[in-house]
DNA sequence: GACCAGTGTCAACACTTGTTGGCCTACACT
DNA sequence: AGTGTAGGCCAACAAGTGTTGACACTGGTC
């Protein structure tokens, strides 16, 4: 990066409108969806005019992709002590879904991907790119170092039942799942992923 | 309400018609959820003018009332060998969303309710009504004829996990779930779901 | 001062949405 | 025959959508 005096990246007025549209297209398509968070309503909640929103990122559709891209940051697992797995990772996604800044991010792509044929395309990706490499550890115990064949299988499972935790907690409010503690989460569907990893 | 004639209910040729809307609607709020299956495709997929959509139904949320009407015709799990609940449940569900004739109804009821307030709580009706209940068998192996209090937990579980499944299976279409067999499902969740009802 | 690109507003476009009223047709009845 | 009514189509409405272009205000550089 150049640093002359001010030019080259001066940080212009327009990356806290910028910033602020971000912020607005994801509470809105976390709250709404992709079709009913209109452009107008995002622009209305950024207190800027809609076309502003065309002028920064083209289209609604550029706009959400650049307001959308996900990092699950999952942590390693290789350090972890193996009949940790599950918990490790429930403990993990309870922490990004429910709490984290990430977490508008990712209730939207879950809403946007259920209706949206894009938005889906971008949640397998998602998938095959962070979630399914998780499960080269899997397998039973003794198998150190080979990655079993049906360690896809394995991440699909696990990945079914966490994004079915977040539909019925998170956007269906399914009132049992909500009243559920973090702990008592962990308790019940730790050894489920356990085994869907190590079993 | 007139009775002129001898039959009260003489067929009206109506019913046909009636009939193919609805079918029509529940194909396209399976493959498009709430917003994007707009009354003219519908009319369309059913051969009709759209005016008459509103003219039979009152309006599109009427529609929806009386296109998606679920019923899981869950069996009644008294008579189940108790370590056969996990995979009895399984097998159910899969035979339910993935075959039956009342699919495009489930899948139409999971991309509705996530997106549409009125979708999210026709499914928490469902599962209150019709999952809930369920559980009452529910508990370690000893404890009979008790419900425990932890039912309602077990039940959202279940659910959560069932839905999960249903989710990456038929909506996201992620590859290595969509790859598995049912038989290759049902041995590898029903033992989980075995845990949530009876563990 | 003049300039000029970045930032913003306003009004309007073209299009799609759900919904409505008018008019025509076919059938069931007397 | 004739007549009433349910079934059906057509054209149009008002509202809301994403998107575009013309115009106005800033801030800093010559």
């Amino acid at each position: 990066m150049p640093e002359t005096t001010a030019p080259a990246t001066p940080a212009r007025r327009g990356d806290a409108t910028r910033a602020a549209i971000l912020a607005a297209a994801r509470e809105r398509f976390a709250a709404d969806g992709y079709e009913r968070a209109t452009v107008r309503a995002i622009a209305q909640e950024a207190r800027i005019d809609p076309s502003m929103v065309i002028r920064y990122f083209g289209s609604k559709e550029g706009l959400f992709a650049a307001a959308v891209d996900v990092d699950l940051r999952l942590p390693d697992l290789t350090g972890v002590p193996r009949d940790e797995l599950g918990a490790t990772l429930v403990r993990h996604f309870l922490d990004l879904w429910e709490t984290g800044p990430a977490s508008a991010v990712l209730v939207a792509m879950l809403r946007v991907g259920v209706t949206n044929p894009a938005g889906a395309a971008r949640m397998q990706q998602v998938f095959a790119e962070q979630v399914a490499p998780l499960a080269r550890i899997a397998g039973p115990a003794g198998s150190a170092g080979e990655v079993p064949d049906d360690a896809p299988a394995r991440a699909a499972l696990v990945a079914s039942h966490l994004l079915g935790l977040a539909l019925t907690r998170l956007v269906l409010r399914f009132e049992p799942a909500v009243a559920m503690s973090r702990d008592d989460v962990v308790r019940w569907v730790a050894p489920a992923v356990q085994r869907y990893l190590a079993g």
